[in-house]
DNA sequence: TCCAAAGATGTTAACGCTAACATCATCCGG
DNA sequence: CCGGATGATGTTAGCGTTAACATCTTTGGA
């Protein structure tokens, strides 16, 4: 209806025209400001519909300093994981009224993670979230942009910066100690790669066990998270039936792998071979037989690391750093039996 | 060193007056301006370092209307297929030099969507991927703020916007011809759920290759994409076993839930029942037995998007909607065979 | 009834950057 | 050796918003 064909959209002034009022009015409004008179609120409220006007953010940021914008960096968001992780993240951070900007590195290196801060640092994020589950990675996070309010998930750190993360040795003695208390004699362990420290964590956690228990500890196979490296540690340690009769794997998707192995060599689980992976993907439960693994609870790593973020933005960063851990959950499925004979 | 403890971060003010030029060479120098000596260059970048500065992109994109942000809207990016698809999206979209933000809906529907867009509008991206699965959702982008450059991905749409999408008919297609080939007399379906998009091309490549043969239509069972949801019709048709030699599932984790059920019932894959799975997740090659199934590449998918998208914004939305088709890819493994008897 | 306090609105000045134009120094060919 | 073209730099004016302050209008109690 009308003339109304200007090209570019309309801003605040062209409102405020509109409505008979000052700029100044038509950003109260929309800030929800009290002092507004019912009336000019409601005439305001017109004009911005009538005119499609929404407001411009960029410019809002420049003058308050504030992006609402927080920035995500990860590794491999295609993993079940860290695509969980910032999944949780992601729906934390809108829900406080916060975007979020994603980096997703291919390769996960000091340089990499410290580049991936520096962009975010200047599209003006409100914080940082760094997802490294890598030492290297970790230790990016000692050059932050100074000030600049961030969170490690899945991180150690000594530093000075909050970590977030599920208790990984933890889970790695439920895991252990449940094969040991089935009577098996020891547990062998398939690891993660070496650089993880996920992977440190879950090995700590199965040496410690073992340890204590008195138990001798076998040589560790090490895999790369993948089905594949499942299945090649699957096939040495099948060669193997009748010495190994528990296994460890560092993850559900190894844990397939194995499973598959021990099909093809005709080693029953859990009969002769017991197993416990580390997850619980969606898939676990219907692995052939169900596998007994242990469940991370990514959504709330992801959520809780955001309250921590978002503390520490809000607080002006005057607040001392956190260390935050998720306890990890025993799930009991079909992989593991008492040990044979 | 030196009393530099200036609680704000430098601007490109401080950086010129510490360079001893005027700030718009600094921005010059910043932008790679071809009129600047070098020796002032090398001046102002020592400057810069010296300072630690960074630019600020929000007051930049204030000024050219360009924020060289992306924004994605997109479902549940815990499944695999999304996950892999945002992924893609990413990396080409920071090989580009673009940032993304992104907006992960908890339930799809034209609202949300709608919502969605409009906060990213607001942001000031530059363009939006709308990862549109379902019917509903794909609706949304029928009122895209005027001017926005937009493409969904694995959308379905016949108004002004463009598409990329993996060619779900052809993929069922190839399934369906599969099965066919080996002698099977028919060939059952377990679909997505109804509102969805590829579930509907599965059917439709599925039920296209039957009518063409002349075969009878068996009646179709219906699941969520969840592994459970596969399980549940798995054991429908376990209780069938003799009627139905070959299934074509919709997904490879409804599939596995089959083959979970299959396994409890003693029905043996693929001498009792062949079984072809769709989208070649990376597990699926480690099933029992190891899965054949149609391969998306979803990587290529977000990729192109970005290719399409980027194109629109460079032309100035001058440019004609394209209908992008990326193939998908039979793979064949271990889970189908001839007919029995 | 009047005045101070509070409420409603307007005006002006940033925020940090780039675009556009202005200015000065330098170069080269006739 | 001069004058226009070119290169190198500086100056000014916004971009669209909010903050801070100024102004005018109400309101309520002595």
């Amino acid at each position: 209806m009308g003339p109304n064909v200007d090209r570019r959209p309309p801003v605040m002034a062209d409102v405020a025209r509109l409505a008979g009022v000052s700029h100044q009015t038509v950003s109260r409004v929309l800030n929800d400001h009290p002092n507004v008179r019912a009336e000019t609120r409601t005439r305001v409220l017109r004009a911005i519909d009538q005119l499609g006007y929404r407001r411009n953010l960029v410019a809002r940021a420049l003058v308050t300093k504030h992006s609402r914008t927080l920035g995500v960096v990860s590794f491999d968001t295609t993993l079940y994981g860290p695509a969980s992780t910032v999944y949780g993240i992601e729906q934390a951070a809108r829900d406080a009224g916060y975007f979020v900007s994603i980096v997703s590195l291919r390769t996960i290196d000091r340089a990499g993670v410290n580049d991936a801060i520096g962009y975010l640092a200047e599209q003006g994020v409100d914080g940082i979230v760094v997802v490294a589950p890598q030492r290297s990675a970790a230790r990016a996070l000692d050059d932050l942009p100074a000030g600049m309010p961030a969170v490690a998930v899945e991180g150690w750190h000594q530093g000075d910066v909050s970590v977030v993360s599920v208790d990984q040795v933890e889970g790695a003695k439920l895991a252990t100690s449940h094969l040991l208390d089935l009577g098996h004699e020891t547990v062998w362990h398939v690891s993660g790669p070496a650089d993880w420290l996920e992977a440190e964590g879950r090995i700590e956690g199965w040496r410690a066990v073992l340890t204590a228990a008195g138990r001798p500890i076998p040589d560790m196979l090490t895999g790369d998270w993948s089905p594949r490296s499942g299945y090649q540690a699957g096939k040495q340690l099948a060669a193997m039936a009748g010495d190994v009769t528990a296994v460890f794997v560092a993850n559900d998707q190894m844990a397939l792998g194995l499973l598959r192995a021990f099909t093809e060599e005709g080693v029953k689980v859990p009969e002769q071979i017991s197993i416990v992976g580390f997850d619980d993907i969606p898939e676990s439960e219907f692995f052939s037989p169900p596998l007994t693994t242990i469940r991370q609870d990514f959504g709330a790593v992801g959520r809780r690391s955001i309250d921590v973020l978002l503390r520490q933005i809000e607080s002006g960063g005057a607040l001392p750093h956190e260390r935050l851990v998720v306890p990890p959950q025993f799930v009991l499925r079909a992989s593991t039996a008492v040990a044979p004979r």
